[in-house]
DNA sequence: AACGATTGTGCATACGTATGCTCACCATTT
DNA sequence: AAATGGTGAGCATACGTATGCACAATCGTT
């Protein structure tokens, strides 16, 4: 067990010195072809690798990025959101595309993260994933983007918050979804999922499915809302607790695939046929989407190609380069329990 | 935008030395509790956080773990398995708990993973998870444990493979599940799931298959067996497979919870009722398993203890402390699919 | 033939921290 | 009063790389 060679024993070995090795192992143009050449087949046989820390120290950044995942406020913190996790998998593969490490960290709200990455040298910038009322962080946030953060967040799109967002178009999504159940001739469809400000992507959705009701002349009927958080508890509860106003509908319009999946458990319960007599639609497009009885009916999110978005744009603020933020399409799957 | 306040800066303001902040905040007893005290605020102060590169590089440890997570081999490697995904999550805790970071990775087998992380000084040490064949990198594994490296592997645990595994009972898993459909009566039980060597798992489970069918005086059938990979649709494939032999069938014993899902989707298609006709079990106990039609009896594996003690002991080798490979129970988790 | 332009390399140094060693000081002991 | 021991802090330095600057060598130009 020798330890690691350094750029000096290359540097000793080629007979150059250690920046030349420095420079040729980084393909600057100013060392010629053959020396670069010598010294790339000397690390090879050597097995040399630059030395990260000491690379990150001198050139001050570290080619790494850290995706801060937030808890989800519901109880059963114990898992994490499946959409989440798509996302994870993306940005992952996306970060390495482009060259990045990818930094992780369960984070909680309220907790000082922001000095534990960017801060401390461990990250270039920040991703942040999660569920969360942002706005009530604004003095925070904005502290942060006055200091130079490099910080990128996944969410409801607004242009007055700080910094910058990439979320999909949870206002259409919403919009579409609904105008979908409309188009089957339901008349009297639910809304389940937060209206609380923790959930401004639920807002949204929410806002979303007020204006196709509207669109189509129908009253917004608050006796067929009713809160949901994210996860499938939630959602089994909010529907039971619609029927049990004695309340007639026809469709739901889950704001999360989760709480349709819920939603649907309530209803086979109370012995309500899906899609026959309620249709159901969730939000997301998770896995498990494809294998409820029915297949559940969906309004997903692309989350490959947000994560390339997400790493991409971040990224470029890096660097300096101009940037937005950016509201990402979303589209409907129509499975079975819509009932079309 | 100032630059980052240093020890320096610290140092100076609290009229000591620079080593002295740094002994101060790293806890050490040689620095009076007035002084240590007094450097404590003046960094809270400035909002001063150690430059982490700076002191990897001097100390040549990182406190940080790298996950390396392989591809799994199917087709489909846009998504990764949901058990890993869960699996990621609890690493990703138990490493914050024991403050240490996670840096994540997707690799292929093939890559020359070791190089990139330890070697280059971004990680103390490395967990491997993955479906995969690491018995053809024995030569690789071997090479690494002769050099030192710290690495703990998530899979099938064999005492003559080089390094360190965690993984749980495999052949347990595959024989309790199904003694529990002899139980239930099944005497005609197919298994389904990779008899390849690149899903040594897959093999122990089937292990344990087989000896429970022997125990029970049955015979173990060839007509009863279909190759599986891991996706939802290699399930449905191995189903039909079996199906359109003509072969009679009371129960399935799936290698993993996306097979059986599968299968079950096969059976579904051919009008065979699950599990009146044919009883079904899975293995992992994914999230989705709790919402398939009807809900799949499972072999649960433990994510959130299986990533504390993949962290635990990757943390104990690093530092040099006594450690061994470790099996971990397995769980029967009852749902309908089974008829019980 | 002399001179500027170009090319390739070395020198010196900085990045910010952690730690072995030395040492001053004070309290206690003989 | 001298010797001893313990405590708290400073000095010097090392970790391994990247980069501004100087400079030597080569080349092309008039």
């Amino acid at each position: 067990m020798q330890p690691r060679p350094t750029s000096f024993d290359i540097a000793l070995r080629a007979g150059v010195s250690q920046p030349t090795v420095s420079r040729a192992l980084r393909g600057s143009p100013t060392v010629s072809e053959a020396t670069r050449l010598r010294i790339e087949a000397i690390a090879r046989e050597l097995n040399y690798t630059v030395d990260k820390n000491a690379s990150n120290l001198r050139s001050q950044h570290t080619k790494t990025l850290a995706l801060l995942l937030f808890e989800d406020p519901s109880p059963d913190s114990s898992s994490i959101n499946p959409f989440f996790l798509a996302m994870l998998g993306s940005i992952t593969r996306n970060c390495a595309r482009r060259g990045y490490d990818l930094l992780i960290s369960f984070q909680k709200l309220e907790s000082d993260w922001r000095l534990d990455y960017e801060d401390a040298g461990k990250a270039d910038g920040m991703i942040l994933l999660g569920y969360g009322d942002y706005e009530a962080y604004r003095a925070r946030l904005d502290r942060m983007v006055a200091n130079g953060a490099h910080f990128i967040r996944w969410g409801s799109v607004k242009p007055e918050e700080p910094g910058l967002t990439v979320g999909c178009d949870n206002v259409r999504g919403g919009l579409e979804i609904t105008h979908h159940l409309l188009r089957q001739g339901r008349r009297q469809i639910a809304f389940l999922g937060s209206a609380h400000k923790g959930f401004p992507e639920f807002l949204d959705r929410h806002t979303g499915y007020c204006t196709a009701l509207t669109e189509a002349g129908l009253r917004v009927d608050k006796a067929l809302q009713a809160d949901a958080l994210s996860s499938e508890e939630d959602g089994h509860t909010a529907m039971l607790e619609i029927l049990d106003r004695g309340q007639a509908l026809d469709g739901v319009v889950a704001a999360s695939d989760l709480i349709a999946i819920g939603a649907m458990r309530a209803l086979h319960e109370r012995g309500v046929t899906v899609p026959d007599q309620v249709a159901v639609t969730g939000f997301d497009d998770i896995l498990a989407a494809n294998f409820t009885s029915p297949p559940l009916t969906t309004v997903a999110q692309d989350a490959a190609h947000a994560g390339a978005v997400l790493v991409e744009t971040l990224i470029r603020l890096i660097h300096g380069e101009p940037v937005q933020s950016c509201l990402l399409p979303v589209r409907i799957v129509q499975r079975k329990s819509c009932g079309a």
